[in-house]
DNA sequence: TACCAGGAGAGCG
DNA sequence: CGCTCTCATGGT
């Protein structure tokens, strides 16, 4: 049954209050852990909590006690949205206990990483954030989803910042799409800029719609994402795990890379497609909750 | 100044 | 296929 106190979730008629404030009484919550892992781009710490716009709304999450609280700008009907980008009904020790216990390496790195939920993010974002990162430091990546969000965005209510022109969304494949690869990449994104161009394109023109990925197969979903320019194994399984729901893929970068081949195979070079294989059958079904 | 960053794509043998 | 080189840009 998750994180979310039983007795909180009644008494708020389950997501439904409305306000522009709610909190969660959670169990094992890491906000920084979890937003600032590198899953997802658009946290920023600001006195002691985290901001972003996500779903189209500026949000802040703080962590208070036992309780994580979220503050609107704008008042809402329901808090599902939040709840299920959150992953709040997450429960960790089941995730811990699902996976292998005699695995020592991952055991260490789970109790190092106590409270770091995956987020179920907007497949648009996602991607399109994905497409950015290639050969990037995650740094640089926040930037560049940055200055796209401030120069292209939709804007966001929210408290006043003067210096940045307010709050803004990161742009709707519609608003990229209507720009030019000159423009984007005057936001500092050089050969990605193209790229990231074709697929907003290919979104806002109906050709391929990332929030229908849920409803296939992971196979499927894998070889629509591939088909993308800006698209291979790398920012495909980032896409299925931190938007997709497909929990059991297992991305595979330099760093895990790194640490498969120190921690599984005495440090020796090994085949990419062989640690691919290893990191599908030995995590399982919760191989994304291992793999962060 | 030289090197590199949480990849992808093109060009080889 | 599997390997290597290139691709812009900004930071050490």
């Amino acid at each position: 049954m998750g994180c979310v106190e039983p007795a909180a979730a009644v008494r708020a008629g389950r997501g439904n209050r409305q306000g522009t404030f709610r909190r969660w009484r959670v169990a094992e919550y890491s906000l920084e852990l979890t937003l600032d892992c590198g899953q997802a781009f658009g946290w920023t710490p600001v006195a002691g909590g985290w901001e972003a716009v996500i779903m189209g709304r500026w949000v802040r999450l703080e962590r208070r006690g036992a309780w994580l609280e979220a503050r609107l700008a704008e008042p809402v009907a329901g808090w599902d949205w939040l709840e299920s980008y959150l992953r709040l009904g997450d429960d960790l020790a089941a995730v811990r206990r699902a996976l292998p216990a005699e695995d020592r390496a991952l055991q260490t790195a789970l109790a190092s990483c106590r409270g770091l939920h995956l987020l179920r993010q907007e497949p648009w974002e996602c991607l399109a954030a994905f497409i950015l990162s290639a050969n990037k430091q995650i740094g640089q990546i926040r930037r560049m989803v940055a200055t796209l969000s401030q120069r292209f965005g939709e804007p966001v209510a929210g408290p006043l910042r003067e210096r940045e022109g307010g709050w803004r969304a990161f742009p709707s494949p519609e608003r990229l799409a209507a720009r030019s690869e000159a423009e984007l990449r005057a936001c500092g994104l050089g050969f990605r800029a193209p790229r990231l161009l074709a697929v907003a394109r290919a979104v806002a023109e109906g050709r391929f719609d990332p929030w229908r990925l849920p409803e296939l197969s992971l196979g499927e979903a894998r070889e629509r994402l591939l088909a993308l320019p800006g698209v291979g194994p790398k920012v495909a399984d980032c896409v299925l795990l931190f938007a997709g729901g497909f929990d059991e893929v297992f991305p595979l970068d330099v760093w895990t890379l790194r640490v498969l081949r120190e921690a599984y195979f005495g440090g020796k070079r090994v085949p990419l497609r062989r640690l691919a294989a290893f990191a599908a059958g030995h995590f399982g079904a919760h191989a994304g909750y291992a793999q962060q």
